[in-house]
DNA sequence: TCCATTTAATTGACATATCAATTATTACTA
DNA sequence: TAGTAATAATTGATATGTCAATTAAATGGA
């Protein structure tokens, strides 16, 4: 019989390996599930990685270095020049360079940065619960232990 | 005990939820995959999305309508036009205007495309084995169940 | 048959991800 | 201590994802 995945992406075979349609399905439903954020952070005037920024320097509770912030969001180095820029502009966050290090940037949540997150709690919770609540707790807790072990076998 | 993915994002609480935990899992799992992927397609001069486009093409045996492949691949329609434009110049497609319905643009797999996805085909095999083979077969069909029924709740 | 609607694809604008290469500063070492 | 290596961040180039708006062609109804 062949898979939901299988139907939806219109394949006239079967997947050539568990495997295979284990990263397929990784790559689909993530998109799917990005695509409702992508619109929720639209309405608040930020996208979804500059969400991840100023959630990283919220739950940092202190001032963080650039590639610290670019680091816990997997984004590759340079790109987190841009992303600051922009936040910058709409002074959802600010740099300042320490004295101590004056090759560091430390980027810096605003106060009108902590408003658009503050904003956005409930309702990135209510999302999450629309989109995955339909699985129960037991099914929630089974899908996160196999994808922490996924990613287990890439070291780092 | 804090989870895994707690950790990796040093995050001082746990999270708010479990439907939370899951949707930065899925999209950090996915984001560790697609970096493996995008370094073997470099080395073979395309992308990520390009090889999507590619393999759609050879699954379906025929040239398809531009907005068909887009459907397929998850791409929003306007970037479409694009990501064909780039595989054209690389001579792996070629686009073709049929005479019943002048509106419609075609996109056919060249030779050299279809030699370029044989090349992969092996390594893109591999791979999935090396990123995922550590989970059990029956691992493997417990996180695609979960993840189409975590799909299912988003009616396209 | 003529015009409004629908459909297929494209364009232009902006945000992001990626790489290689560069600048500025600090640390190390011979 | 002079000079090289390492670190933090940036720049520039290309590819992608996203939207709103546009062009070109086909369809349908009065």
């Amino acid at each position: 019989m062949p898979t939901s995945l299988q139907q939806e992406l219109k394949m006239r075979r079967p997947f050539e390996s568990r495997e295979q349609e284990a990263a397929l399905n990784l790559a689909r439903t993530n998109d799917r599930l990005q695509i409702e954020f992508t619109r929720l952070f639209r309405q608040h005037g930020i996208t979804p990685a500059q969400f991840n920024i100023l959630r990283i320097l919220r739950g940092a509770g202190e001032p963080l270095p650039s590639l610290e912030v670019a680091e816990r969001l997997v984004t590759v180095v340079p790109g987190i020049t841009g992303l600051i820029d922009r936040l910058e502009r709409l002074e959802l966050v600010c740099r300042k360079r320490p004295e101590a290090d004056r090759r560091v940037v430390l980027v810096e949540l605003t106060r009108q940065g902590r408003a658009v997150l503050a904003a956005l709690d409930t309702p990135v919770l209510e999302l999450h619960r629309t989109l995955l609540g339909h699985l129960s707790q037991r099914e929630l807790r089974q899908l996160n232990s196999l994808l922490d072990k996924a990613r287990a076998g890439l070291e780092t």
